[in-house]
DNA sequence: TTATTATGGTTTATATTATAAACTTATTTA
DNA sequence: TAAATAAGTTTATAATATAAACCATAATAA
């Protein structure tokens, strides 16, 4: 037991798994609002949304609010699997 | 409370964090050691040491056991306090 | 009206990283 | 003596994270 069960290289990514620890919480979040939260950049939190959605482990949804465009992304089934296991598999290394 | 404090990057690697929280629990260890509990290849390891050792996270003595060379590793005071604050930061994205 | 700035992003370039392959040196074993 | 093993190190490469540059539209100022 306590093993070092490899970490979801997805997942063990600062801005990755800051955006699916916010987003396990909530039924959506918009594109700016994640932004806000983790203090990225716009182009460095366009390029790991696109990461984790292509994994399936989010969804994104483009629309408008009014004319403006709107990104709002959720998590997948498969992401808050995907998730949880990162922690469980990552409490072998720190506990 | 609860923002995303930057993860050290030093020991937010996989083998790195594996050397670390294996260090963390023992006076010392040695190459071969790490090399069997981590499952990770002689070359990776070898340099993964390096960065823990340049950052004083860790220090690495090398000798002889018999006529064989023998790599010994143990944490430092420094790795101490970067690993558990590493730790602490990290619970914010896991909880 | 025409600039200028802000909003909400995407695309692209770059520097860093993690990793394994290849190599070195010495020591057993067949 | 030749081949295999041990204990690493060095080097090459592919992947990654990140920010800079860019784009389209909208709001605001001159």
């Amino acid at each position: 037991m306590s093993a070092f069960k490899p970490l979801d290289p997805l997942l063990h990514s600062q801005l990755r798994l800051a955006v699916m620890s916010l987003l396990i919480s909530v039924e959506s979040a918009e594109f700016t609002f994640l932004k806000e939260k983790t203090e990225s950049t716009a182009g460095n939190l366009s390029v790991q949304l696109d990461k984790l959605d292509k994994a399936e482990y989010i969804s994104i949804s483009k629309s408008f609010k009014g004319r403006r465009p709107l990104t709002t992304c959720s998590i997948t089934q498969k992401g808050i699997k995907a998730f949880e296991s990162y922690v469980e598999n990552l409490k072998n290394y720190i506990t």
